[in-house]
DNA sequence: GCTGTTATGCGTAGACCATACGCAGAACTA
DNA sequence: TAGTTCTGCGTATGGTCTACGCATAACAGC
């Protein structure tokens, strides 16, 4: 119960103070010789070299020449590395959509650019995520997807669960692409071999009689042929957006 | 380039062949003390009262009162573990659709079953998932939903595309529902404080001017009320099940 | 310029983790 | 009974994160 003099609203935990910038440098004591950014550059160096699980601190620190306790001056917790290797790996939102798109055009590109950010930078999927967005380039990709909304008569609640229907899409779209990938490396196939390998090992594995949609799902070779990834995504995202279609129609009405 | 004699087909991984039990016990050597359910079971036990974190093989086996490398006759590695704990996780699928429902009740009725058993089971949705469903529950699971759609014009890919738009959803839901409870425990607060905690924060980080849209969000008051979860789920899972209907009809056509 | 304060770099060490390896002994076959 | 094979599991290795404490560098005030 102890009188916490407090006036400056909601208490904001040190890692999104980092995040914003807000952290100012007290004036005494030696210079520091690294900094904030400067770490997350190398452990983002790290990761997209050789994936998130190579990202330890003392990979880090010795990407930068330093000890690995050295780190612990700037971040509290590997988990405070994560989270703002998360905000500089996404980087800045594709922007405001341009002036000549509809609202679908706009969340259309908008997820495309998120699509193509986790395409090649998968180590971000495997980062736990432990709260909603908080930091600065994650808001400024959730402002510029609602925006693509701004004329539409969409509640804003029903606008922000729009945004969350897509992006949880990419992402779990992204997730399966980037374990098709993880996976034909890992067992040493070509990229185009793993569904077929996935189709011919279910096959073996199933009864027809206890499962006869999927066993009509493998005979109609859909496992087997090697689709376009992006065509795949293609049709999710238009099935979402056509459901969102629905609702901004029956909103107008 | 070794003439392996393999006339069965696709190597099935032991993890798999686990799952199947499609591994025979050699008829020599000592009676085995422990078995992989046996095993799999007691690491269910310890994800549900402790989450996922708290599983190592130390502390499975120590429920089992076995020594810990004991663990490794059984299986392979922590990797097949978690693996065979999905699927018992998971459990037994909810079931064909009963008769007198159409498609979107039966898939409706399918996303909430996955819904409620990830929802007291949110450990499941920290296992990394490595490949597409091969495990018996999983593909049960996928039957189920399959059938849901055995009535509709949907070509067999388009089918398995909507299944997965449709897990893919639930799985985010309750990804984003169980950070916001395992938020609350951390930060100490009640859960119904979190998303206001979460709207007063984004307030006074960002600039209006920067930010006009997400501005517009907070001061509409979105997070700052206390929504029904079950609101939430059900207003993302309607607009999915639209998008999906809307293809129906022009395949129907 | 000197002194006190404060922050930095970082070495050490502790508490975990997964798992490779090898050995004693049990249960079967011949 | 001898040989084979598999089980249980102790030991050890190399990795993880991070709490703690010490020497030192840089500033503030006198």
């Amino acid at each position: 119960m102890a009188a916490k003099t407090d006036d400056s609203g909601p208490v904001i935990p040190p890692a999104i103070e980092s995040a914003w910038g807000l952290r100012e440098r007290p004036p005494k004591g030696p210079r520091p010789g690294l900094s904030v950014p400067t770490i997350v550059d190398a452990a983002v160096r790290v990761a997209d070299a050789d994936g998130l699980a190579a990202v330890s601190m003392s990979r880090v620190a010795k990407e930068l020449g330093a000890a690995t306790m050295a780190l612990y001056r700037y971040v509290s917790a590997k988990d405070e590395l994560l989270m703002l290797m998360v905000d500089t790996g996404y980087g800045p939102s594709p922007g405001p959509p341009p002036p000549e798109h509809d609202w679908r055009a706009g969340l259309t590109r908008w997820a495309w650019a998120e699509h193509e950010v986790l395409r090649h930078r998968s180590w971000l999927l495997h980062v736990p995520i432990t709260g909603p967005p908080i930091t600065p380039q994650q808001l400024g990709w959730l402002e510029d997807g609602l925006r693509c909304l701004d004329a539409t008569a969409l509640a804003e609640g029903e606008k922000m669960s729009a945004l969350l229907l897509i992006t949880g899409y990419v992402r779990n779209e992204a997730t399966l692409t980037s374990q098709i990938a993880e996976g034909s490396r890992a067992a040493g196939i070509a990229p185009g071999e793993v569904m077929p390998a996935y189709g011919r090992m279910v096959a073996r594995l199933i009864d027809p009689a206890r499962f006869p949609a999927l066993h009509r799902v493998l005979t109609a070779g859909v496992l087997t042929q090697d689709d376009d990834p992006d065509d795949e995504f293609t049709f999710g995202l238009d099935r979402i957006l056509d459901g969102i279609e629905a609702l901004i129609h029956r909103r107008a009405a």
